[in-house]
DNA sequence: AAATGCTATTGATGTAGGTTAAGAAAAAAG
DNA sequence: CTTTTTTCTTAACCTACATCAATAGCATTT
C-alpha cells in the first residue's frame, strides 16, 4: 500500500488527507501463481495496482492459444479497460505469474477518489497517455521490425522482465513461437 | 467548423458561449493532396480535426520503407501524442491523401478550451480511451489474426475507407505487403 | 489525346518464422 | 532426494507471406 501511494506520489502532489482517501477506499488482495485477477467471459470491476508479483494479461483465441497483451511487474497497472468501463464482459484474462499483491480500486472507489483528490484525475490521464503511446509504438515495432529486433528491443526496455518471467510469455508477447525465440537467442548468443 | 462542434456536441453537452470558445480558439487550414500536415523530425505542434479529406499517418523505417499507424477520415483527430506532449521531435509523419479541411488546435488554444468549457476535459478522456482500446484491438488481432483475417475485420470495421483510400495504403496498415493483399483480394473474390 | 505517374495484378521464386516431435534441463511438488 | 510438471532447445519439414520483375489499368497532367 505504501509503495502504491509513492507511485502516485511521484505524479502528483499528495496532502497525508489525500493518502487517506486512497487507503479508506481501496483494499489489498493476494493472488497465489496461476489464480486470476479476471477472467476472460467475466466483467472487469476492479482495476489493479501491482505492488508485488507479476501478471500476464492475455486473450485465448479460436484455437485455444493464448496471446499475451501485457506482462505487468510492480508499478503496473492491470484491467480490461473495455469491461471495466463498458460494464460488458472481459476479453482479456488476467493470470498471476507469481505471488502477487494487488491493490484493487473499484468503480465507486475511483469516483471518490476523483472527487476527493484534485490531481488524481491529472494522474489517471497521465498514465492512459503513457499507455496508449506504449501501445501505438508496439504497433509500430510489429509493423516495421523482425522478431529479432522485436527481441532485442524488448530486452532493452524491460530487461527486469527477461529474468522473471518464462520464454514462453515474451514470446507470445512479441508475437513469435517460442521454438523460434529459442532459436533467436541461440544466434543471437553467437 | 459546425461539423467540428458537432461532433464534439455528440459526447458533450455544449453551450452556445462554448461553442464560441472552440470558434475563437481554433483555426480551419486547408492541405492539398499529398501535402503535409507534419513531418517526421518536426515538432507537432496542432492536434487536428479532420473535418473533410483523408489522411494517413505513418513512419518512416531505415530502409525508407513506409508504415501506416492511421488512415483518418472525416471526424478523426490527426496528431503525433508524443511529440505534442513532450515537445520533441515527432516520429509521424502525416499525410493528406485528398483535399484536406482541418480544424487545427495548439496547446494553448486546448488549454484555453479545457479552462473555459467545463465538460472538455471528459471529452479528451473519452476520445482518448476509445483511442487507446482501439490500439490494443489492433495488437491484439496483429498477435492471433492471419493476413486474410485481418482484412476481413477491416473491411467490416471501416467500409468506407476501402472505398476511398488506395490498396496499398491499407495494406501497409494491415502489416502486409500489396502484392500479398490482392492475391487475398482475388482468393476472396471467388 | 498523349504522356506521365500511380496503383493493382500476376507469376516465379525466396525466406522468416511456424509446426511437429522428441529430448534435455530446470523448477516445483511431494 | 525423487517425481512430476513446466519450460527450453534442437532438428526436420512446411507454409504464409515477402520480394522481385513485368505488365496492365487508371488517373492526372499537359
Amino acid at each position: 500500500m505504501e509503495f502504491f501511494i509513492d507511485t502516485i506520489s511521484k505524479t502528483i502532489q499528495l496532502t497525508q488527507a489525500d493518502k487517506e482517501v486512497f487507503i479508506n477506499n481501496c483494499l489489498v488482495t493476494k493472488l497465489k501463481k496461476r489464480q486470476f485477477f479476471l477472467q476472460e467471459g467475466n466483467v472487469c470491476r476492479y482495476a489493479g495496482f501491482v505492488s508485488k508479483g507479476c501478471l500476464k494479461t492475455y486473450t485465448i483465441d479460436k484455437n485455444g492459444d493464448e496471446h499475451v497483451f501485457q506482462i505487468a511487474l510492480e508499478g503496473w497497472w492491470i484491467s480490461d479497460m473495455y469491461s471495466h468501463l463498458t460494464g460488458e464482459p472481459a476479453n482479456f484474462t488476467i493470470e498471476a505469474l507469481e505471488d502477487c499483491e494487488i491493490v484493487v480500486m473499484d468503480i465507486e472507489a475511483r469516483e471518490k477518489i476523483l472527487k476527493e483528490v484534485p490531481g488524481y484525475e491529472r494522474f489517471h490521464r497521465i498514465l492512459l497517455e503513457n499507455n496508449y503511446m506504449a501501445t501505438q509504438r508496439r504497433v509500430n515495432s510489429m509493423l516495421s521490425s523482425s522478431a529479432e529486433e522485436r527481441y532485442l528491443a524488448f530486452i532493452k526496455k524491460y530487461p527486469q522482465i527477461v529474468q522473471r518471467v518464462p520464454q514462453l510469455v515474451i514470446a507470445s508477447y512479441l508475437g513469435i513461437a517460442p521454438e523460434s525465440l529459442s532459436r533467436i537467442r541461440k544466434q543471437l548468443a553467437k
